[in-house]
DNA sequence: TCTGAAACTTAGACTAGTCTAATCTTTGCC
DNA sequence: GGCAAAGATTAGACTAGTCTAAGTTTCAGA
């Protein structure tokens, strides 16, 4: 063993967690992750990302097909959803504990996900009861590296008539966020879309049981995620 | 206004905020700290010490005299204080929230210290009431930069019969703070000096009130530090 | 007063991460 | 099918922080 050789597993930096994470969120189902969207999404120019994405393949974390864009490789995959679970416990136990409000929490994790220990994550979720959801709706992946993947249909999409739960709020931005929280549009809220107009237009809902109507213009209805309610007429199952 | 000069302020670094501690640490009651002795504190070798005392002084956080040591400016001062609250308040949530022992708890906030926000460590402080200690007994300072300056005197100086009250436990090691804890040696615990044996030799103690003997040996009565209790007899106040 | 050890600084190298400017590749469109 | 624009990479520079090796200063003791 020569003492001049690399650290065969160096912590991971900062940056190369906040990499990971961009991949992961940027290349869902199988896809590439772009150069230039991650650099959007982290802020950074797009050479920075090659350099990075560099130093990522080499050392097995993702796949870089030149020009294409990087996957994850498996454990590059496992790194990410670990930062994940480690930010949405964060998010929730801000919430939940130290009253932050979801639009102001997701900075404040962005930070603390890379200072925490394991031990310190896994008191929060025991303290939490072991969640399976972030104040968003997102599902946190388990200890283990498991994730739920939920078949969703956004506001914007989904039939006039349909009978939905809001399931996800697909924004960090807090001015968003807190906008939502006034319309009473927040994970769990059960609702029927009753109109959409055409060119892109807004969508109209009723939230259930209330019947108050809403008005959800294309930009923020993409943004809610939700799924399909089985109607239940007094109590019989559809079939 | 240039767009080249360099930001006025910004942030502290990671290591600086590190280095300001480690000052504070070392320069109290108005010495200067060494530049080998900051490099034991941090783990770094005496250069990068040197390095990072040019920087620092020419940013105004600390006063350089070469070959003497260093000093922090008020500006340093403020900095380094603030990071010691973080710190202590950190520890305290840690332990009084999280279910930590005091001996875990230091390494898990020297990390967080440089994450968490302003904000995050107010609503921290506010859940804990203000605190004014932390677990190990330390003082912590205000948000305005104040701390609580109190003469203590260690157990391994402290003349045989005297009262005292343990204050502050002056380490952050787990095995030795685990120790102390067995020992039922925490901060507030009352104790009379029964014997000292010569040439730096162990400190006997009884406990107050159940009279449980413990032997303490010098380098352990060295990080007990207390404040003397004035023996009050039967409710006659002492003159 | 000299001298040697300890402490400190300087010199020079290296890594991680960032940037701008210049140079490829790819691809949609005429 | 060719070409221009968009997107990606390479080249080269810079900062923060670290290290080892080499020189400089201080100071206690002979
Ligand atoms: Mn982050
Ligand atoms: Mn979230
Ligand atoms: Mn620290
Ligand atoms: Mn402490």
């Amino acid at each position: 063993m020569h003492a001049t050789l690399r650290d065969a597993n160096p912590p991971l930096t900062r940056s190369v967690e906040d990499y990971l994470k961009a991949i992961y969120h940027l290349s869902n189902q199988g896809g590439f992750a772009a150069t230039s969207d991650i650099a959007a999404m982290l802020e950074v120019a797009p050479p920075s990302v090659s350099g990075m994405v560099k130093r990522l393949s080499e050392t097995g974390l993702i796949e870089h097909v030149p020009y294409r864009g990087v996957q994850l490789t498996a454990q590059g995959r496992r790194a990410a959803l670990k930062m994940i679970r480690r930010h949405r416990i964060l998010e929730l136990y801000l919430t939940q504990q130290l009253g932050y409000d979801w639009g102001g929490v997701h900075a404040e994790a962005e930070q603390l996900e890379h200072a925490v220990s394991d031990e310190l994550i896994e008191r929060m979720a025991g303290t939490l009861g072991n969640p399976q959801y972030d104040p968003h709706g997102d599902p946190i992946p388990t200890a283990a590296g498991e994730i739920e993947e939920a078949e969703l249909v956004s506001l914007a999409e989904a039939g006039v008539g349909a009978k939905l739960e809001l399931r996800q709020v697909g924004t960090q931005d807090p001015a968003r966020l807190r906008y939502f929280a006034e319309q009473g549009l927040t994970p769990g809220v059960l609702l029927t879309v009753t109109d959409r107009q055409p060119f892109n237009g807004p969508t109209t809902i009723a939230l259930v049981p209330s019947g108050d109507p809403r008005v959800v213009g294309r930009e923020l209805a993409l943004l809610l995620w939700c799924r399909e309610v089985p109607v239940e007429q007094h109590g019989h199952a559809s079939h």
